[in-house]
DNA sequence: AGCGCAGCTGATGTATACATCAATAGCTCT
DNA sequence: AGAGCTATTGATGTATACATCAGCTGCGCT
């Protein structure tokens, strides 16, 4: 079906924002919008309408619009909850994963595996993010999965710099490892566990990583 | 500050959803609100979007706008994930809770016993959803305690369900003094476990649970 | 020079007219 | 009579003009 401008520009906005090629707390000027787009006020509100609903922007009234800028607070707050959606895919695919589903998800590993021996961080990031919406998909519950993918691409934003830091990538994979190992088996629990520790880049790593995005200073802090 | 035409719109259709003012399935004609709201197709075309966002509204295009109809089939995915919800809620606010909050969460649970003992089923609705919140806000995690809080509503027009179960307003209550016990003595994992069989009305009453629903018939069935 | 008021400016919200598209119904042709 | 095409209609998307409101600027007053 063909798609209305408003969705047009909705989504090419998301697409700019979620891979940073608009920075939080940057403005967005409607009037630019409309230029660039050639449309006119109305699609663009509507488009920044559901950005506001979805999170990634956020409008001041009479000040204008802007890229929502997270708090390091909040951040926190959503990687806590994001943990808790990942670990509960996992631990529903355990249970209720098939042949099928298994198989895609050993072809993501492989493919997280050789992004890795490459030592390619970008590619890691992409293959990474098909392997977690495969455990989504596998946990055969359509809502959750859609929960979990909307406040993942929320996160996208600050996501990267959860890789930055120093040989993540390894430890990534091998936990990814460990995570399939424990799906495979039907390890509800162990999977449960093993992707929420995932998430949280499990313990000493935490500090590490707020550590990093301090490093990003004001982007961060304000509201 | 002055609340915009579309707000106020987008405000009361949500309350007339969430309390079942209006049926899931029943046609929105946006004609006939621009009329009772005496206001033009704008604001109302805006209202609805945003129930379309928060998924209380269904915009079928070039057939209208309907109350989002849940199926069945979604309607357990959304009480697994409610469930996961609530039990994190529970898990934090046991970790985390101050003596403040313990208060009003006694006070809370005092109101659920006065409205059960008056045998008030609507009462005690009323109150039980303060007691939950009291809990989300004890997390400490405002993130997840809003995003809960949005949940339960959107889950609202299905949830009158559970109580008309009988005796289940007995059980609640009894199930109420045990979470607040083990919050009380910081049990993260009984409060986790206590809330999360709440929320999926435990067991065998899951069975009564969906046979109540069935009931309603192609009120629930369809898409 | 500092304070305050008034008008301006730009942002936001709303109304309305117009354009477009898809579904349906009715007509025609076979 | 049935199938296919077309015209109509109603719903949706878009443009534009208008209304309103808050913040800011600049002037004047003290």
């Amino acid at each position: 079906m063909k798609r209305s401008n408003a969705q047009r520009l909705r989504d090419a906005l998301e697409d700019d924002i979620i891979n940073g090629r608009r920075a939080p707390g940057e403005r967005l000027d409607p009037e630019a919008l409309c230029q660039d787009f050639e449309v006119s006020r109305t699609p663009v509100r509507e488009a920044i309408q559901q950005l506001v609903a979805s999170g990634l922007v956020t409008v001041t009234p009479k000040k204008g619009t802007f890229v929502a800028r997270v708090g390091l607070d909040q951040l926190i707050e959503m990687f806590e909850v994001m943990a808790e959606l990942e670990g509960m895919c996992g631990r529903l695919a355990a249970r209720r994963i098939n042949e099928e589903e298994l198989v895609t998800l050993h072809e993501a590993l492989v493919r997280c595996e050789t992004a890795e021996a490459a030592g390619d961080t970008n590619e890691y990031y992409y293959e990474n993010e098909g392997f977690h919406h495969a455990i989504y998909s596998a946990s055969h519950n359509g809502f959750l999965a859609e929960e979990a993918r909307q406040l993942k691409q929320r996160l996208k934003p600050y996501r990267r710099l959860q890789l930055q830091v120093r040989k993540r990538m390894g430890r990534s994979l091998a936990e990814h490892r460990e995570i399939l190992a424990a799906i495979d088996r039907g390890d509800a629990e162990a999977a449960e566990h093993l992707l929420r520790e995932h998430v949280l880049i499990q313990g000493e790593r935490f500090s590490d990583f707020v550590a990093s995005v301090r490093r990003f200073g004001a982007q961060l802090d304000a509201v």
